[in-house]
DNA sequence: TATCTTTTTTGACATAAGTCAAGGATATCA
DNA sequence: TGATATCCTTGACTTATGTCAAAAAAGATA
């Protein structure tokens, strides 16, 4: 793959996925990976197609969603740079069960399905990385499962908020990146729904929010809301 | 293990995880696995207490479900006979992120988290047949949260009848065998909705009920409301 | 069979959240 | 910079589904 190649193998090693491979499997991998771009609002699989192989970000985002027959949409996870994508259709060879979007300009290496056959045999170990991955996939599922059904939106929001605090070592500010209907969608709701929510917190001096900046004043009360001791209904 | 062990044997190669293993690698399994046995209504493991190992139901059912702060419960999935329980967070070395209870008398083998690593190390191909189950259960939860969001509680239930009709050979019939209150929370709601529901598709001879067992008189219909098209709201 | 418990059904009611529609605010691009 | 498209907000309204309470039905126990 010529010129490409380094950035090829610094690039793979840092992958969790191809964490701490001997140099043959990364060399390897190098020849198997076949690099891919998709624009802003390219779609990069649909529902219900076959799955030939799977892709790993190297930049950009990709959206992961269902739709309803209405035409409503459901983000189901958004997937970053080093992380997986169709990986679950790929192995179980079932068509993919959703569509993928990039949200943005997206760099992606795709991994032919045949050839992850071969490397398995050549290096198991990577069959452990890769269930670490659907685990903590399976996790996340479980939680938004336990969201969807058990919380109202306020409380899925006050979750949303409070977990993304935290990933970003929490300075009680948090920047949502993406737009505020596609946070509607992921957290099962819609733009108007959230938009009044929002409104209700920030009257409430639960938060403040300026544009995609959102600042947490009153954890105390989010995690309430989490429970359900809605303090912002009236 | 003495008199048990030849029931290990046979029974342990009838489990999708171990199917294909060569004798050396089942005998290993034979020590490893300790058999348990719970009640019916028996807590088998809690909502975030430690993973030491993981579970394979030989009989019975074990049903995993979150509970909201008042209570409510929402299963999440139920696990029958060789089928893999607490999976995900033994591998993932993190808390379970559920409940789980025997619903009726349950035995099980358990594998001890230490025991594993050194299997996989033995029998890396273990891992293969571990790796489908956890993304066959992933595709379960994107199926479910698609459910839970994008569909109204009828949409479900007509989801449910027609999968599970399927499953059972498809004769028109279902045999509901959990009850109507699992059954709702099964289905992200509770047993007052889901009676209702019920009702109006009798009234509309969508479907005919009697007792646990229900009758898919109309399948078209069924499909419409998964849709939408909603010939019941009238 | 009779008694007790649990499950299911029904009714009246409350409410969270969706729909529809329109006006502002932001972003994007020439 | 201005023009155009997208995104966000707000209001009035509807509705699916939850809550509470009580009766009916079905199972379990003695």
């Amino acid at each position: 793959m010529g010129k490409k190649s380094t950035d090829h193998l610094s690039g793979i090693s840092s992958i969790p996925l191809f964490h701490g491979l001997p140099e043959p499997a990364l060399n390897l991998l190098d020849n198997i990976l076949e690099e891919r771009e998709f624009l802003r609002g390219e779609n990069i699989f649909t529902e219900g197609s076959r799955s030939t192989g799977f892709y790993i970000i190297v930049k950009g985002r990709v959206k992961v969603f269902k739709l309803s027959a209405e035409g409503k949409e459901q983000i189901l996870h958004i997937v970053g740079a080093k992380e997986l994508l169709g990986a679950v259709s790929a192995f179980a060879g079932n068509p993919y069960p959703a569509f993928a979007d990039a949200m943005e300009k997206t760099k992606a290496l795709f991994f032919p399905q045949n050839d992850f056959l071969e490397l398995i045999r050549k290096e198991p170990s990577v069959v452990m990385n890769m269930m670490a991955n659907l685990a903590m996939r399976l996790q996340h599922f479980t939680r938004m499962i336990d969201d969807l059904s058990l919380k109202e939106v306020p409380g899925r929001l006050a979750a949303y908020l409070l977990y993304m605090c935290e990933q970003n070592g929490c300075s009680d500010s948090v920047e949502i990146d993406i737009s505020k209907g596609q946070l509607a969608s992921l957290l099962g709701t819609i733009p108007e729904t959230l938009s009044r929510i929002l409104r209700k917190l920030s009257d409430n001096r639960v938060l403040e929010v300026k544009g995609k900046k959102i600042r947490l004043m009153n954890k105390k009360a989010l995690r309430d809301i989490i429970n359900g001791i809605d303090r912002v209904k009236s």
